[in-house]
DNA sequence: TAGGCCATCTGGTCCT
DNA sequence: AGGACCAGATGGCCTA
């Protein structure tokens, strides 16, 4: 359920995004549950009620024990949201991703890309980010001057990143780490 | 039309 | 108790 209007491209999206954040930020809107749902449920029509989470406050004494990581059994937590604090959340956390998109877009500027005219996704991104890293520590690593670094290392990285981005899009040469490119300093 | 990507909601867990 | 973080689920949009 989309509750935002998206215009469908991805340079608009940020826009996009910031003003639907900055609409919320002043003013929630949420859809309204469907009439079929009961007052306990909470707007997002996926799920159904939950036993777990109640409107009003309850003891905690006939909650179920649950098996934590410890294998400690602990009484389950008996959330105690209102309709309120639920949608709070849900802006915390639409607040948190777009921080978050905020961190890859700095990031998407810093990584060189050459030959890749659409934006990057966020996999792709970090994947590219690492390879670079990579790319950078190899060069730093080798051994040469900062003045053979500096006169070879343009040219070097951008003929790899052709050639990464391009095999990034048509296939996954990236997939797995960055030795995966093999060697660019030599 | 299927698959990739993304935004959003949600509940669980951990931390302060 | 409440917030941050995380992962799962879901639906919309776009592209090959």
């Amino acid at each position: 359920m989309m509750m935002f209007a998206d215009d469908g491209t991805n340079d608009n999206r940020a826009n996009e995004n910031l003003k639907s954040l900055t609409t919320l930020m002043s003013d929630y809107h949420f859809s309204q549950p469907p009439e079929s749902m009961t007052i306990d449920c909470y707007s997002h029509a996926y799920y159904p009620c939950d036993p777990h989470w109640s409107v009003t406050p309850t003891t905690v004494q006939n909650l179920p024990l649950i098996i934590n990581g410890n294998g400690k059994a602990k009484p389950a937590r008996h959330r105690t949201a209102s309709v309120a604090q639920r949608r709070a959340a849900n802006v915390r956390e639409r607040r948190r991703m777009f921080s978050l998109n905020e961190a890859f877009d700095q990031l998407r500027e810093i990584v060189p890309i050459f030959a890749y005219e659409k934006k990057l996704s966020r996999i792709e991104t970090l994947r590219l980010a690492i390879i670079y890293i990579a790319f950078m520590t190899e060069l730093v690593l080798s051994g040469k001057t900062v003045d053979e670094a500096s006169l070879n290392a343009n040219v070097v990285l951008s003929q790899w990143t052709k050639s990464c981005t391009y095999q990034m899009r048509s296939s996954s040469i990236c997939d797995d780490t960055p030795t995966s490119c093999g060697s660019v300093i030599d």
